[in-house]
DNA sequence: TTTTTTGCAAAGAATTTGCAGCGCG
DNA sequence: CGCGCTGCAAATTCTTTGCAAAAAA
C-alpha cells in the first residue's frame, strides 16, 4: 500500500491552466481550457483532480454564491467579489482587522475554522450589457402578507410587459429555436426571470417551444413585437 | 393579466415551518416537514415557493458553503456561520464596521451591492461525533509538486486502516447493503471520504458491491475487522 | 370566471462513481 | 509489476420545467 499522489501529465496541465487563468475558473471552464492541450481528457478527470488537488492545499477550492465550485491557484489569504448576474469572481484585498478573526466567542460551540469575506454586486461588463438595454431592475413582484394578503398593493402587468418584449426581441432575433440560457446571454435578464416571461408570452401565443426548453417566436409573436 | 401572487395554503405552511425551524433548512428537508402536515404537497411546490418568497423579500435564499440552497426566516441583517462537516447553519452577529461597508473603491469597477461574512468550523455535534470516534483528523494525503513530485513525504497505510476499519464496522452493523450516505451517518468520516475506504475495502475483498452504490461486508471482511 | 398554483413526472445542470485498462514510479 | 490514474458511461444529487387539473380571487 503507498498510498502515494502522482503527477500525471494531465494533472499537470489542470494546474498549469488554473496557474494561467486570470479569472477563477469553474471546473467546467477550465476542462474546455485542458481540451485544448490534452483532447482525450475527461471532465470527470479534471473533477477528480481540482478535489484532490484542492484537498492537498496545491489549490483552492472557492464555495461562492451557490453556483459551481471555482478554483482558485493563488492560495495566499484573500477575499472575493462576485457578480450577481454573470457570478465571475474577482480577487479583492481588504486587511483584515483582527475585529472579525473571532466575533466573540460566544459563537454557539463551534470551534472556528476560519471566516470568509465576499462581496457581490455587478461586474463592470454586466452593468455595460444592463446600460445597453436601459432598464436595469424591472419591477419586482408584489409583496403579500402572510395571513390575510389581501393588501391592495397593485402588481399589474400591461399585455407586453418591458421583460417580455425584451425577451421576445431575443427571440426574434434567433434564427433557430433556443433555450433561457441562449436568451440569457443577449438581455439583462437572468435564466429564471426569462423563463417566467417565456411561459407568459407562450399562453400569449407569442412563443412556442418545438420542443422542451427550446423556444421560437411566432407569427402573432412577430406581429406584437412590432 | 392580473399577475397577483396569492396566498395559498401550502405556501402558508411553507412560512409556516421556515418561521418555526431554528436551523437555516434546505429546501429538502423544509419538504420534509411540510409534508407531515399536507401530505400531497410536491418537492417542487416547495423549490417554487421558497424561490418566490424569496424574489418577492418574505424570506431569505442563503447561498453558502457551495452545496445546498437554505432559507432563512429572518430577513435582518446578519451572518452565518456553518459546519464544514454537517453543513448546518448557524446565525451569528457581528457588528459590521463602516471599514467594510466599502473596502477600497478600486474595486474593479464593481457595482457593489453588498457583502457576506461567513464564518467556518465545526459544530458542538460534530465535535462530539468526532472526539468519539477519537481521531478527528486523518492524515491528509501528501503534497506534491507540480514538476518533480519526487518528495519522499510518506504516506503509507497498514493493511486496514482506522478509517477503513471504522467503515468495516458500520458495514457490519448494517442488516443490509447500504449506501455511502448510511455510513456517514455512524461514522465520523464524510461521504467523499467513505467511497475511497469502500474502495480499498473492495480491492481486499472485505467488502462487496452488489448493486451499484450499495455495499455489504463480505465473511473475509467480518474476519478481517475480528 | 380568470389567472395563479399545484402535483406529477420528466428534464436539466453539476458532480460523482464503477470499472477495466493504462501507465507512472 | 503493483497501485494510482484515466476515460468513459452511467448514476446521483439538487433543482427546474411542461402540462393538465385544482384552487384562489
Amino acid at each position: 500500500m503507498k498510498n502515494t499522489l502522482r503527477m500525471t501529465h494531465q494533472r499537470e496541465v489542470i494546474l498549469d491552466e488554473l496557474g494561467k487563468a486570470t479569472s477563477h475558473p469553474t471546473a467546467d471552464s477550465l476542462y474546455e481550457r485542458v481540451k485544448k492541450r490534452l483532447p482525450r481528457i475527461s471532465l470527470a478527470t479534471v473533477y477528480r483532480n481540482l478535489e484532490i488537488l484542492s484537498e492537498v492545499g496545491l489549490i483552492r477550492k472557492l464555495e461562492i454564491s451557490g453556483r459551481q465550485k471555482r478554483f482558485d491557484w493563488d492560495l495566499e489569504q484573500h477575499d472575493h467579489i462576485y457578480c450577481v448576474q454573470c457570478y465571475r469572481v474577482d480577487n479583492i484585498e481588504i486587511k483584515r482587522d483582527h475585529k472579525f478573526s473571532l466575533p466573540t466567542e460566544h459563537e454557539r460551540g463551534y470551534e472556528i475554522k476560519g471566516c470568509r469575506v465576499e462581496f457581490f454586486g455587478i461586474c463592470p461588463q454586466c452593468q455595460k450589457k444592463n446600460a445597453r438595454s436601459e432598464k436595469k431592475k424591472g419591477a419586482k413582484k408584489m409583496a403579500c402578507k402572510p395571513k390575510s394578503c389581501k393588501s391592495g398593493g397593485g402588481c399589474k402587468t400591461g399585455s407586453l410587459s418591458e421583460r417580455q418584449r425584451e425577451v421576445l426581441a431575443a427571440l426574434a432575433n434567433c434564427k433557430k429555436s433556443c433555450g433561457s440560457k441562449d436568451i440569457a446571454e443577449v438581455t439583462s435578464l437572468e435564466p429564471k426571470q426569462i423563463s417566467c416571461q417565456i411561459t407568459a408570452l407562450k399562453k400569449k401565443g407569442f412563443v412556442d417551444s418545438p420542443e422542451r426548453c427550446k423556444y421560437e417566436i411566432t407569427q402573432a409573436g412577430k406581429k406584437a413585437l412590432a
